[in-house]
DNA sequence: TATGAATGAGATTTCATTCAT
DNA sequence: AATGAATGAAATCTCATTCAT
């Protein structure tokens, strides 16, 4: 079962999920189609399972938002919180943008899709709602954090998979300050 | 032939690319399949003349970019700019964000997505290495640029989608904002 | 017409009766499929009509064959005979062999095929049965014709279609003198 | 797999390569298409599978001729081995007519047509080029072997295909008699 | 008489799922 | 628990034929 999950992981990153083949998915498990449906009622199933996984990854990046205070230490915790979210993406960021293609298929797992992005977003909204300040600068906290993170998750994609080229470091200052700059400064 | 483009983006828009068959669009189009083939040697071919059209419109509005100067005028020039964008987003988001899909695939389609995103933020870029001052900051132009783009995609296509709510001129002012205070500022 | 019925002999003769396209006929015509329909009713009137044209010259062949006397001069008489039949061949022979897969079918044309090789042997035979010494030998005389008309074709089947390459003097000596041998001598 | 090959024999015998339908092969079979392409990759791999098949039959016959003296024994000899590859005809021989109307493909199949018959001739040519005393003819062996070999084909196949209705014993009386006369008295 | 765009029946091929072993 | 051969529904694509102009 772990070895098909694995296998759904591989498959389901290199070829999208429309065109993964259960039998690709076997195959790189090196099991048959029979123990699939052993575990899994379908296709749909095991990839559920998979967003379960990440679903629950990226609940554990969003709890591990400490504050950011506006200033040089509320940068740097930023700057963590970005990092830890980008190890999680560089290691399931393939099944989440397979979850982006889902998505247009009216499935569970498709729903699933801005739920969890708008769970990173509260995180930061949450931290802002709490700032009596903030309310001088006429941004919506939740909409200005919903964008930084649709910033986040597709700047990582597109390094994810390979479309753009930039060094790690680059990546993690450019989010870093401009959410920073758009939402704690 | 035209039937069979529109058709296409109808088609294409509800159920994605892979999901679309060549049968919902002929349907569509209330033609049938001799004459889908008779204009595209397959469903891939028609996919490419929709995103040929749509690269087209991405390019007007890329051109389309006054000067951005840091004062409210500026700001005022980069809000109408991103109406555009929204506006030309809110015709041709669903062959985009279907276009984002078949990324997966490594057809030629596919590889286009990041270019166009890039020239896009090419745009901004541009606007950027011709600002001395510019160099004060730490971040690089470039990559700066492609990651408010992705920003601006992206919560756009939530927006598109259906999957987030908010009023027009919230999603306008927040993008604006964002990118203004991030590249122009 | 005429051009519609030189495409056909081109067409079938390169693509053979199943995988000619009336498409294919019509390029190379450089005439249109509506010209097509308003000449023939389908692909198999054409073909008919290309197969009533071999018949006439295969009619002719057989009714070339003068006396082949048991000498020299009647050697001689068969092999111009059988050079005739070379030179119709080799104009004719890819809709024969077309003609050979057509028989395949159950239709008009497929099944004049041994008609006419019929006919062509008929011609073989009907000399012998005017020969009363010929009786002597144990080989009926209508089969014999068959054998050697069937081993004629072929032979120049195989020439005709590129997969034996041989001197044309060598292709007539030998057809000739087998022939000869087999039925005059 | 066996189901499917015999399926293929008898619908490929009964309408020909291009007219036969995976269709008619998988309900001949009693099977499903999914089956067929489970074992071959398409109607041209199946049909291959059943030439080597006949091919292997085919080099069989070939190999089974005895030295064909030039007297009554030689005769015996050969008409033995005439009858043999009749026989073989009257089992395969729908395959192999089927596979002259294939040969008009560029196929693989298609191309190695007259490479048997050529194997055939060959087995005639061998026996010839040994008998010092026959270079006294003006026959070319490798020629005259074809011719033979090509009319031993071809009436067989009439006689297979039901458009020639002989008696065996005439058949082969015939086809020995020419055979011999031609090369081996 | 000539055209060629449009048609749709029918052929090939794929692949998620089942089930006897 | 595990297997993998078998299935057949559904998808893609072809091409002979028609018909409005």
């Amino acid at each position: 079962m772990r070895k098909l999950l694995d296998a759904g992981i591989e498959v389901f990153s290199s070829r999208g999920y429309h065109s993964a083949r259960v039998d690709d998915i076997v195959k790189a498990a090196h099991t048959s189609h029979g123990t699939f449906y052993l575990y899994f009622a379908n296709k749909e199933d095991l990839f559920q399972a998979l967003v379960a996984d990440v679903a629950e990854e990226l609940a554990a990046v969003t709890a591990s938002l400490g504050p950011v205070t506006p200033d040089a230490a509320g940068r740097a915790e930023l700057r963590a919180w970005v990092e830890r979210f980008t190890t999680m993406y560089g290691h399931y960021g393939p099944i989440i943008r397979t979850w982006t293609e889902a998505e247009i298929d009216s499935n569970e797992a498709g729903r699933m899709g801005t739920d969890v992005l708008g769970e990173l977003a509260g995180g930061f909204a949450a931290q802002l709602a709490e700032r009596p300040n903030r309310a001088a600068t006429d941004l919506d906290p939740a909409i200005a954090s919903l964008a930084v993170i649709a910033m986040i998750e597709r700047l990582n994609y597109f390094v994810v998979s390979g479309q753009l080229a930039i060094a790690p470091d680059d990546l993690l200052d450019t989010l870093t300050d401009i959410t920073f700059d758009a939402l704690f400064a």
